[in-house]
DNA sequence: TTTACCTATGTAGTATGCTGATTGACTAGT
DNA sequence: ACTAGTCAATCAGCATACTACATAGGTAAA
């Protein structure tokens, strides 16, 4: 067995509110308490090892909601399963992190 | 108003454990789930910072119960102060972490 | 029109956190 | 005797996280 790839609480912390729903860096910031220095780059190193992917929003809708445009990340597949065997590892993360309010179009 | 003292997430998580009753090193690392080379550094700086105090169990003690001695920490004032003041910026801490169950004597 | 605040993302430089190993004493199996 | 396991703490060297600041368009007030 291959030991699970390692992620520090900081990252699961963000993996985590991705996968709840906060899908973009702002929501992770205010979700977390995390300044951006440490959202965006982690971030970063998330898509580098293929555990999110990212997309920009397109700018007509950003635009329309007048805010600057989001870039927007999902959990992969691999992403989706460590996170599952990082809930042993860290097991208050799987409690914690509300899911945020979904907007109505 | 002074800004509040800054406090990174994982030296929160460990203020908070420390709080809760989890009063040494390995205790901190079981709960938390970060391991001894964060735990103790970490520990060493908080106790820097006056936010915490140690003190080293009597060897008797740990003759008695087998094992190594243990470094004992608790709260300050000010680390307390300061704790409050995290859960502001870090309201998903306050829930979670349990309490250790309690050794009887 | 300049001051301020909000959303959203980003960066440089430094402080902190993590990996992997080590120490040391004690416990238990082979 | 050796190997392995537990509890507790520590370190060197590298990876990550944090602070403080920046950018840029938007709103809104003075």
């Amino acid at each position: 067995m291959q030991p699970e790839p390692k992620l520090s609480h900081t990252a699961a912390l963000i993996l985590q509110a991705i996968h709840l729903g906060h899908v973009y860096g702002f929501s992770v910031m205010e979700v977390t308490g995390l300044p951006s220095g440490t959202v965006y780059p982690a971030m970063r190193r998330l898509e580098r090892d293929a555990l999110i992917t990212s997309k920009w929003e397109q700018q007509s809708i950003a635009d329309a909601e007048q805010r600057p445009p989001r870039k927007y990340y999902k959990l992969t597949r691999s992403g989706r399963s460590l996170l599952e065997s990082v809930y042993k590892r860290y097991p208050l993360l799987e409690k914690l992190l509300p899911s945020p309010a979904v907007e109505k179009a």
